[in-house]
RNA sequence: CGGGGCGUGGCGUAGCUUGGUAGCGCGCUUGAAUGGGGUUCAAGAGGUCGCAAGUUCAAAUCUUGUCGCCCCGACCA
């Protein structure tokens, strides 16, 4: 009976995904939806797991010598307008200031969408010579995109992220920068969410509007679509020259600089859900888990539990993120919970346990409970945390593995795309026409041309003629 | 922006077709017994039915408008 009430509580994800994902945000107490059409609100719960991926960001990208700096939200609509792809990638959906304190402006200024041109206008007046460079700035900050549709944390009109930008001497160095960041990205994502990586190239069509070329990392969700979770931009010299961003070399000849920028955003929270999730909710990668373990003491109220639950949860402090849920609610009530938050290790600790030196350890992502010693408890919690972190990231290739297809034609490629949904690897030639048409008959886009290339066939999927590169389709969030 | 669905105590809903002033479950409060998978019993508190006009003696119910949310498409991190 018990079982039944948990299922209604959580749309399972087989009846429909999408509920499900609702279902799962709310019931985790992620996010609650605000009275602002579009924009959520990050409740303890979620903002804690955010806290936890900016910190952890932040400490990788210092490590390769960048520095935060924060800039105005506001960019005046004479600065966006200086590279002209840029605006027109972005000026279906930015929001505009027109009045202040009851005046009408001179000139009207967007909220930021992203912040290229500020960045922009502020290194053409910092930057005057070679020994200026490179410039390595990152910023956290919040932007704003006015979106048609909006789903919690995959789509807001707000939301929050981290956008690098530098300046470089050469265009060597900028790509290399470029693939740098996209590689600090990768292995963040596999090792701390435990999320597996396909790291590539954007075709022309989907690249960044203004970028001379974009990265990406895109990652295979548990219903087989797509997620685009970071991206990392070469600009070349085309923002250097719109916005006049010159230096003077060793030769004492004036030179342009090559830019990049790079992101990621509270979306990769969305891909933490839909990749590791379950019918009964949440699952946590231990290493960006706000609480790791969750204390649950047995029949509390007899005397001496609660003194040894809190000792428990004092001793695993000092390992791990341990909490201790000492409220008068039920055991079950708990265990329900504290899964449905996706806390990746349960403690269960009562009178008999007590009586026989030992506690229950259950793991939230595969249910599994093991008895051990309150003795060694330390040791086992923290081999346990690991070993869960481990398998996370293998199970979640394996699914991507598993839901990895081959075409080698349109037939077939429109087959895998209806009927099971997942990447699908194909050859293309490069011509943007068949990138069209393979959206346009099976709603599927080109999520990448991956550095790890096969050689799958000699033509192109599309149109048979000699094909160039292999690149991952499929439908994408 | 197209197509579909939905707004009724904190949450989930019944009532709407056929107008007569709101019922249930969960949750919440208090007390007691429980406690190893959402425990049981008892007693309580809580709603201008999204908003605005209109029709009517009378509107949750009918009409019009409006706002918002969810899902599916087209566009984007």
């Amino acid at each position: 009976m018990a079982k039944e009430k948990m299922v209604t509580a959580i749309t399972s994800m087989k009846e429909d995904f999408a509920q499900w994902y609702t279902d799962v945000v709310k019931k985790a107490e992620l996010i609650d939806y605000s009275s602002i059409r579009g924009c959520m609100i990050l409740r303890p719960n979620g903002y804690a797991i955010w806290e936890n991926i900016r910190n952890e960001l932040d400490r990788r990208f210092k490590a390769t010598g960048v520095e935060n700096v924060y800039m105005p939200m506001f960019i005046p609509e004479s600065l966006l307008q200086k590279e002209k792809d840029h605006v027109e990638g972005f000026a279906p959906e930015v929001a505009w200031v027109t009045h202040g304190g009851g005046e009408k402006l001179q000139e009207r200024m967007c909220v930021r969408p992203t912040s290229e041109t500020l960045f922009c206008d502020l290194y053409s007046n910092i930057v005057q010579s070679y020994r200026d460079l490179p410039k390595l700035y990152n910023q956290w900050c919040s932007v704003v995109r006015w979106e048609k549709t909006t789903r919690p944390f995959l789509r807001s009109m707000e939301f929050l992220w981290q956008e690098g930008h530098t300046a470089h001497a050469t265009a060597e160095e900028a790509e290399e920068r470029t693939i740098q960041m996209l590689n600090v990205y990768a292995d963040f994502c596999e090792q701390v969410l435990a999320i597996p990586m396909i790291k590539g190239k954007k075709t022309d069509k989907e690249k960044f509007a203004g970028a001379h070329s974009t990265y990406t990392i895109e990652a295979l969700m548990h219903d087989g679509k797509a997620l685009q979770s970071g991206t990392s931009h070469n600009f070349g010299d085309g923002f250097a020259q719109a916005f006049g961003i010159q230096y003077t070399d060793k030769e004492n000849k004036l030179q342009y600089v090559h830019q990049t920028s790079w992101g990621m955003s509270t979306r990769i929270i969305g891909a933490v859900i839909m990749v590791h999730g379950d019918d009964s909710g949440l699952v946590l990668p231990p290493r960006i888990a706000p609480t790791q373990v969750m204390v649950i003491p047995i029949a509390q109220k007899k005397p001496g539990v609660l003194e040894k639950a809190s000792e428990l949860k004092e001793r695993l402090s000092a390992v791990c993120r341990a909490g201790l849920d000492d409220s008068d609610k039920t055991p079950g009530w708990k265990f329900s919970e504290y899964e449905m938050r996706g806390i990746p290790v349960r403690v269960e600790i009562g009178p008999k346990d007590i009586e026989a030196g030992q506690c229950i350890l259950a793991r939230r992502d595969t249910g599994e409970k093991i008895t051990v010693a309150l003795d060694s408890i330390e040791d086992e919690v923290t081999r346990l945390l690991d070993t869960i972190q481990a398998d996370m990231l293998a199970r979640a290739a394996a699914h991507r593995d598993k839901h990895t297809y081959t075409a080698k034609s349109m037939e077939e490629l429109g087959r895998i795309a209806n009927e099971t949904p997942g990447f699908i690897k194909a050859m293309w030639c490069g011509d943007e026409e068949c990138e069209n048409k393979i959206k346009e008959e099976y709603s599927v886009t080109s999520r990448c041309m991956p550095f790890e290339q096969e050689e799958i066939d000699d033509k192109c999927v599309c149109c048979g003629k000699k094909a160039k590169t292999m690149v991952y389709w499929g439908k994408a969030y």
